[in-house]
DNA sequence: GTTAAATACTCAATATATTGACTATCAATA
DNA sequence: TATTGATAGTCAATATATTGAGTATTTAAC
């Protein structure tokens, strides 16, 4: 009896999708609560676990835009404010002076240590009635649709 | 050869939600394309959607906000607008003064109306290679999800 | 019946998202 | 080499997201 005013009328396709975006926000919100203590956003983030990942811990800043699927426009905002806080420098390449790197630092290093474990538990927690074959159904299912929405 | 410099370690229980995470991101891209070209962002149409579905297309922002799992804060400004635009109005609720409610206007209803042919033929081509039982085994792991995510 | 708690909404401040316009640099080619 | 086109990044304008603070109204408790 919580919303009776409201009757759910989407197609199968729109159910899909919508789950998606529904369960994506939530799990934006659980995960964006346990950064916000370290300072960061959900987005400034991912753009230390780009750079975690990528080699010497520097990358371009248009490559984390692709690996992250957010226009070019986006990082920039998000890379200044993470590097007025320490979390990144930025430096511009010799090689391409058109290109500027991002490379983390060691606060943004430690700062994704200290989270590591908290945000493990929310992952589990999400996850929890999910089997290891069925998690990796699901994977295989979500890269489908990922590919079909950017040909 | 797109990322060299990149390697992903993440774990399988961060594979499947930062993959739904994705793929939500590129359907809302997607879908907000063609939103553009009526007036409307993703959370505007959204909010059109829902009171469509509700008792004479109208409802408590509260409940739009509930339903759409958006904190009340930001459905003000997503309501100013709309009705700026025509697409709602914004009535009082004489039985308790503290309410608003919204109600789609006319013109909403047409723009909804527009937009239904074109966001379906992108739902289909999103979720293009998967059956039926596919989809409905979809829509019950993600929806297990965000149920672990909202206790 | 009066106080306290809950509910509905608004507003301010900051971060992010988005498009489009713009500058600068590099690459391809005529 | 001069032109053209592609690429990298910034910036401005607007919409949205988020927290927290604040107001108004209603409900609950006493």
């Amino acid at each position: 009896m919580t919303e009776p005013a409201y009757k759910s009328d989407l197609s199968l396709n729109e159910k899909v999708l919508m789950g998606i975006v529904r369960a994506a926000e939530i799990f934006k919100r659980n995960h964006s609560a346990v950064f916000r203590n370290y300072g960061l956003s959900f987005p400034q983030y991912n753009v230390l676990r780009v750079l975690e990942a990528s080699q010497n811990g520097r990358n371009k800043m248009s490559a984390v835009g692709r690996i992250m699927l957010v226009p070019g426009a986006n990082i920039t905002g998000i890379a200044k404010r993470l590097e007025k806080d320490g979390f990144i420098i930025k430096k511009s390449d010799p090689a391409d002076e058109r290109v500027t790197m991002l490379e983390i630092t060691p606060k943004g290093k430690r700062t994704l240590k200290h989270i590591e474990k908290e945000k493990d538990i929310w992952l589990e927690r999400m996850l929890l009635n999910l089997s290891k074959t069925q998690k990796l159904e699901l994977v295989d299912k979500v890269s489908r649709i990922l590919k079909n929405g950017m040909d």
